[in-house]
DNA sequence: GGGGGCTATGGGGGG
DNA sequence: CATAGCCCCC
């Protein structure tokens, strides 16, 4: 066991502290990952099976780490440990539960996007004004139902949610919160909160006795982060520790001055109180910082103690200073953008930082863009993290939803995206037909079109549909999942439509459509191990599974060379020897939501902490003057958190005096300099001797003009009475081959 | 039914 | 500024 040796006193305790309750206080760059993965493989040199052992994250990428680190202690033994995110822990379990609790196995996951796009649909059925009722508003006061276990019954009956909500404006929101669960349902569908909600509902029903079943499978249970955990996943915990003769083996790890997620529900009470739940608890406190230096650590010392609520420590370091604290100050969001990468060009040059050494923070995702281009002009490698991830993108979900309703056609967000793209004439007014049909009698879409209630003009469209998806429900499952989804990107029509866009965009899209069917063919020709097991099913639907919780922070970004750029919050538990922490502004860091909410100060200065605490040596503050905010200037005061930090341990930087713009007062107030050209409507002459048709004279063969198009060749004609449509070949126009409706287009027959 | 252009609106962090 | 939703036109 000369692992130990490694370790430094209360870590070791910390290790081999096997049974009981266990809380470790981890500071910043206390060794916490390493006193969380030796623990677990010391629990496996002790001879606990590597499959009792449960380990919860917060991130896919702190589980995959953890498993190899701890892979490189124990060796193979490792790999039927169970490791993984909350989320994708419980879907797992729940693929194998879920019919206990009334849904399919096949379930959906519904991201942010479907739930939003569902809440909207529910509220415009609803006729609830779409202001009062903000989609965002609305999902986070459900999302927060849900993490407190507030089911829609209870919710009607709580008088004290009820009146917040008359006090809002929105009394009708518990009417949606009880649509909304209830057409999840109807889809097989679960959202993010789902996975725990339900989950937790599992084990509170206890169908079949499935309590025993995971309360012996998981003798050991270890938690990281745990003060981001809600009041959900900590009673879900609770459901698999806290009962009669349980060995209470339960540790967590984590640090009440990194708690960053109250916005989602995670309450630092869990940590705070963890002591009274457990009172047979050992407690031990990692305040030594192996990381950063003396005054970066003493920088967040002075910083987090403005707050007043906190388990006390001393966090201390004994590594000497290289460098002191940069502030930088200039005039705009331009200049910061400058200055940070000039500043990163020195680092490079001066200390030999390399650039995967050297991260660029902010607060909001949306102050990327100033970097980006700086990095971009300095020729630096660069990477940016959050924002639209791989998998949001328009054309991968529009072939991810083909995927999903070919595994599960209720699902109904992925129905109503695909079910008109590639166009195939069932417009709005024929899904609004379907989708009432579907909501009067409690039926699923899908279901309401096999049914087949109305007799519109485009049921013959709807049949074809009804028929593609079916068969590809059908031969998916003869398929691994790059055949099927190769078919399916093929047979929907997307492939097709997708290459004949030679636009830079359009282009772009193809690579990514490739990028997105060659992940699947690694995913079918390589052994992919999740929580312990290797897939054996390389299924579309098992792939969906698989990808269905991935984030963009979880691509393996090795040997690569970037400067990261990322937001605080997805910071945390990286390191850098650099770190730039840009756009220290009041309204923007604190956030101006957060000074308006209750604790919101406290949490940002917590995140504040988190971000100062990133840096080993080169701690870079930054703010600017005047930024574009949606379009407008907007003149910001320097963060109320710089002054928290001690002058000694500063160095600050006025921008050099300005070089002189020739720019006039007026038009710098104006901000923007490019006026816009307002768009005039092109006007189309008729020419004397036109003479249109009438749509029924109109057959394939003939030669024809068009007033915007010119003269063209009809190649055939589809449709009967209204609905006919001309397939017109034209020469010398961007799209030549168009679909034309003879009701409203004017033609005139050539000879 | 489909597409283009204009207008109104939101606006943070993430699994 | 980005995007959703609406209106208009063919």
């Amino acid at each position: 066991m000369d692992y130990l040796q490694q370790l430094n006193e209360v870590q070791q305790q910390a290790v081999t502290c096997i049974d009981g309750p266990v809380l470790v206080i981890a500071g910043p760059g206390s060794g916490k990952t390493r006193v969380l993965t030796f623990r677990i493989a010391h629990l496996i040199e002790s001879g606990v099976p590597p499959h009792q052992i449960l380990a919860l994250t917060f991130t896919n990428k702190a589980a995959r780490e953890m498993k190899e680190r701890i892979g490189a202690v124990v060796g193979d033994k490792a790999r039927t440990l169970w490791a993984g995110t909350f989320h994708s822990i419980f879907a797992r379990i729940l693929r194998v539960e879920a019919e206990h609790i009334g849904y399919p196995s096949n379930f959906s996951i519904y991201d942010t996007t479907d739930t939003r796009s569902l809440l909207t649909r529910i509220i415009k059925q609803m006729n609830l004004d779409k202001n009062n009722y903000a989609v965002n508003a609305v999902r986070s006061r459900i999302s927060s139902a849900k993490s407190n276990l507030i089911t829609p019954k209870l919710y009607a009956q709580d008088q004290e949610l009820l009146s917040i909500d008359k006090l809002q404006q929105r009394p009708a929101l518990y009417k949606i919160y009880n649509r909304y669960v209830s057409q999840c349902k109807q889809a097989g569908a679960m959202d993010f909160d789902d996975l725990l909600y339900r989950m937790f509902e599992l084990l509170q029903k206890n169908p079949e006795n499935v309590l025993d079943k995971y309360r012996s499978r998981f003798k050991y249970l270890l938690v990281d982060e745990f003060q981001d955990t809600n009041f959900l996943q900590y009673a879900i915990l609770k459901k698999l520790v806290k009962y009669e003769g349980s060995p209470q083996n339960i540790c967590v790890v984590g640090d009440d001055a990194q708690s960053i997620y109250a916005f989602r529900g995670a309450t630092i009470d869990n940590i705070l109180n963890f002591q009274e739940e457990f009172p047979g608890l050992n407690t031990f406190k990692l305040e030594q910082n192996y990381r950063s230096t003396q005054s970066i650590v003493e920088a967040a010392n002075q910083v987090i103690r403005q707050n007043s609520r906190q388990i006390q420590k001393k966090i201390w370091t004994d590594k000497a200073d290289t460098s002191r604290i940069k502030l930088i100050k200039t005039l705009s969001d331009n200049e910061e953008g400058k200055r940070v990468a000039d500043l990163i060009v020195e680092y490079k040059n001066r200390f030999h930082v390399p650039n995967h050494e050297i991260a660029v923070l902010y607060r909001t995702n949306a102050q990327s863009r100033v970097f980006e281009e700086y990095l971009r002009r300095y020729n630096i490698s660069y990477k940016v993290f959050g924002g639209l991830s791989f998998y949001q993108r328009k054309e991968i979900k529009d072939l991810l939803a083909y995927f999903r309703v070919a595994v599960n056609p209720r699902d109904e967000e992925a129905l109503l995206r695909i079910i008109n793209y590639p166009k195939r004439g069932i417009g709005n007014s024929t899904v609004e037909v379907y989708t009432s049909y579907a909501s009067e009698h409690g039926i699923s879409i899908w279901e309401s079109l096999l049914t087949n209630p109305a007799n519109t003009r485009a049921k013959k469209s709807i049949s074809m549909f009804i028929k593609m998806i079916s068969d590809f429900g059908r031969k998916i499952k003869d398929l691994n999942a790059h055949e099927a989804a190769a078919m399916i990107a093929h047979r929907s029509g997307i492939a097709d439509l997708i290459r004949k866009d030679n636009s830079i965009e359009g282009i772009a899209r193809q690579e990514n459509l490739t990028a997105l069917l060659d992940g699947i063919k690694e995913f079918v020709d390589n052994d992919e191990v999740e929580a312990g097991d290797v897939i054996e099913d390389k299924s579309l639907a098992t792939y969906l599974q698989n990808i269905a919780l991935v984030t963009d922070m979880d691509e393996s970004a090795d040997n690569n060379d970037f400067v990261t750029l990322m937001s605080v919050h997805s910071s945390k538990g990286l390191e850098f020897d650099a770190v730039f922490l840009a756009g220290m502004e009041e309204k923007i860091f604190p956030s101006f939501q957060a000074m308006e909410e209750k604790d919101g100060i406290d949490e940002e200065r917590r995140l504040f902490y988190v971000a100062i605490t990133r840096a080993r040596k080169l701690l870079t503050l930054s703010f600017a003057n005047s930024r574009y905010r949606y379009g407008k200037v907007v003149y910001h005061q320097p963060s109320r958190f710089l002054t928290e930090i001690s002058d000694d341990l500063m160095d600050s930087q006025i921008t050099p005096r300005k070089p002189v713009e020739a720019v006039s007062r007026q038009s710098r107030l104006q901000g923007n300099f490019k006026q816009r050209q307002p768009k005039t409507r092109e006007t189309i002459s008729v020419p004397q001797d036109f003479v249109p048709a009438a749509p029924h004279e109109i057959a394939a063969g003939l030669k024809v003009r068009h007033l915007k198009f010119g003269e063209g060749k009809v190649l055939s004609v589809d449709g009967s009475n209204d609905s006919k449509v001309a397939t017109i070949f034209f020469q010398g126009v961007h799209n030549p081959q168009r679909r034309i409706m003879l009701k409203f287009a004017k033609l005139q027959i050539l000879d």
